[in-house]
This record gives C-alpha cells, structure tokens and sequence, in this order.
DNA sequence: ATTAATCGTTAAGAAATCATGAAGAAATGG
DNA sequence: CCATTTCTTCATGATTTCTTAACGATTAAT
C-alpha cells in the first residue's frame, strides 16, 4: 500500500460530478491525481504528467475513450500506463473494442470506492512485475506463423496461433471466454463452450504448462515462467 | 545472451524521436548503437562500421527504405548484414517491395520495446546459423531462370521460378496465398484458388519434398531441408 | 462433506484446406 | 499456322485442423 503513493493517476470522464467524486477518493489515498474531462485533454495532460495509470471513461463528447486509448498506445514516447475503462454495466459493447483497443481492465458504473481503490491497487501491483524479464523465452512471430521458445522454433496451427497471440500480446492480463472469441472466432461465429478449452490445452501440450494459466470463473491468462 | 553484446546496430529512421527511443532502449541492453536519418547518411555509415543488423524505416525522405536495402544487397563488398524494415501496420505493400529487396524480416510500428527486443535477439541468433552452410543445397539465379539443386541445374518455367524465388528470398518466412498472388501474378490478375498449389507441386515435383512446406490455414514456407 | 459450477481431457466426427491428376486454354516459338 | 510448352481450371481424394460431446477432475460455496 505504501509504496503506491508514488503514482500518479489520471482520471477522465466527461461529467464533473464523477470526476470529482473519484479524485476524491483515489486522493485521499494519497495518489497524485490528474482530471481530464475529454479525450484531447487528456492527451495533453499525459504527455505532461505520464501517468502510471489512466482510469477513462469509455463514453465522451469530443474524443471517445476507445480513441484515446489507441493514440496512446500508439505513442511510442509514453511510458505505457495502465488504462482501465469506465463503463456503464449496459455497455459491454465497449470491452471488446476497448481491449482490442489496449485496455488493461474495466471498471462497472456505478463505481463503489472500496472496491475502486483496491482495484487500483492491483493494477498498479503489475508495473513492478511486467516490465522487465528480457530474458524473453518465449517470442511470437507473426511473420512465420511460428513461436520461438528456447530457440527452438515450432509451427502453431491457425487458431492456437492466434489465440496464442491474443494472450501473449497482454502477459498478465485475463482474458475472459468472450473476449477470447470475439477476436480469435470473430464476433459472429458460435461455437461451444469447450471449444477454447480445447485449444488451450494443445497450446499447453506443445508450449508447456508453464505459459497459460486458468483464472477459475474468469478466463485465461499468458505470464512468462 | 552475453555474445550479442558485441553487435552493432544501426538504426535509420527521419524522425528524431524515433531515432531516440529505439537507440535508447537497444543500447540499454548493451548494444553498439549508430543512427542514421536517411538512407544516403546510414550507406555512409554502413560502410564504415559495417554492422550485424539494420533497422530501416521504410518511409523516408532523400532515399527510401527499399532502395537504401537494394544498394546494399548488391554492394559485395559488405558483410551482409541482417535488415529489418520499420514499417506502419497499414503499408503493406511495404511487404512485398520490401523482401523483393532483400529485407529479413519486418518490425511493426508502433514499436513495442519489449518485442523489438527479443526480435533482435532472434535475428542476429541468425548470424551464426545462416552464414557458412556452402553446402548450398540450392541456388536460384535470376539472371539465367535457373535453379542449380545439388550441382545439377534446372531449368523452370515462369511462373514456377518466380514461385520458388519469392518463397526462397526469405527462407522461414510463410506467405499466404494473397501475398504470393500480389507478387507472382500481379494484384490485378485474377486466378482460381487451385492454381498456386498445383504450381507448387510442380515445383515439389522437380525440387524433392524437402523444400516447401505447407502451412495449413496459412500459406506457403521455403525451408533448406 | 456435499453440491454446483467450472475447467480438463479424450476421442470421434465435421469442416476446412490442400494434393493430385487430367484436360482444356493460353502462350510461345518455330 | 502448327507444335510444344506452360498455365489454369476442375473434380476427386487425402490430410489436417476444428469442433463437439461426454465424462472426469478440480475448485468454490454452502
């Protein structure tokens, strides 16, 4: 908890009520917090105060929290922060466009503090974790439709492939089953639930059992070792 | 890990803060980094420090990626080094003007630090692997249409040659059945699904099952054995 | 400990994709 | 123009990959 107090975190929401009711909270924490209430504000703002974390409201007049997103990860200068969505519950549209955009998490309107805050907490717990490892024992190459691991070089099928990909390109991050489809399957397609299961275990099969890890009830998720 | 801190890099991009960012992050790892703005600086360059690797911006003033790569594909007098081109995710066309000219592989902008990284790590891993192998089980010549397998040489057709040479001109690189049309037959002409895989068993036919493997789902793949 | 929910595993059938052979078009060269 | 080669198409068979479905294992909740 204490060593949290160093982030800086920038919240964005079009409605002054919300904005202030969150920097509230997160303030009396002790985080820095920054406000933003459009898109192209907080970009300049970021480039300013290059947050650990952008709490963004999906919906906004100007520029949309999708849009945002994806300018930022596109910024090579940054260094990346965690980007968590604000959505409405009705909104689920806008997980799978906003993961597919670099989102890290969601948060539901309405927003209960407690939780928020310890959400926050957990986010911020992976920039220790995630940013170095270089040690890179596992690399994907989009070119080759191959994965190098250890050196050795090993050709994936098409859709462990991509879902390989999908996980690999967010270590750490969970994947839940409907975000998995919607980019892997496309969001038309229907096919049964075992279905993931199955290609995850041919990629355990062939990759170890080391790489993909089940979050029971929740989804699937790539960590390195 | 240790040996490849002996390499030079030289990177070639017009935009400064690009140019920064990479330098930064690959001499963090222990790298000799030269940069180079255009083609005509980083030909100057690559003449003097001769280096293992170039990462080469594709769009860029004075003298673009590919040409900067074509002259020096044919400069004998330069250990070849390995090239990579920087390019955005939307110039595809890069992709097919680029391996023409002989690059190695492709880096996708934005650039993640990270997987640039570990991309390094597994092309100059090439270095060692690619050079000697004098055995050159084949031999593709442009300039006579012909292809020397195993001391014998083989006279092919148009369109199986220019086939086998484009699949040839990056050996482990799978090219999908788009990109092999846009090449060989031109991205207007318009040919039946079949038609490129009975060119590839003709080409197995004269060749040996050894060389071209099918990625299912995916493509085609030329593999030395 | 029992139950309910979720995930793992396996094998078999379905679907997608590719290989192959043959035959007719198109191109090429005399 | 004809003969030959090369290119393309099409039909059929083979193979790989994908999906389903049944059942077992694990986990979480009561």
């Amino acid at each position: 908890m204490e060593n949290s107090k160093g982030h800086t975190i920038l919240i964005v929401d079009d409605e002054p009520d919300i904005l202030e009711f969150l920097s509230y909270n997160i303030r009396k924490e002790g985080f820095k917090v920054y406000v933003a209430s459009n898109g192209q504000e907080a970009l300049r703002i970021v480039q300013q105060i290059n947050p650990s974390l952008i709490l963004l409201d999906v919906m906004m007049p100007v520029m949309d929290g999708i849009e945002t997103c994806q300018i930022i990860r596109k910024d090579l200068h940054l260094n990346q922060p965690i980007i968590a969505f604000l959505t409405a519950r009705t909104e689920d549209y806008a997980q799978i466009a906003g993961f597919e955009a670099g989102a890290d998490d969601y948060i539901n309107k309405p927003i209960r503090p407690r939780l928020l805050l310890s959400k926050i907490e957990s986010l911020l717990r992976r920039i220790k974790t995630s940013t170095p490892k270089l040690d890179a024992s596992i690399l994907i190459d989009r070119d080759r439709f191959v994965v190098e691991l250890n050196g050795e070089s090993l050709a994936l099928p098409k859709k462990e492939f991509e879902l390989l990909e999908l996980l690999a390109s967010r270590p750490g991050k969970v994947f839940n089953r409907d975000q998995i489809l919607a980019v892997v399957w496309g969001n038309e397609t229907v096919v049964g639930e075992r279905t993931i299961d199955v290609h995850i275990r041919k990629l355990r099969e062939k990759l170890g059992d080391d790489y993909i890890r089940t979050i029971k009830g929740v989804g699937y998720t790539f960590q390195e070792k």
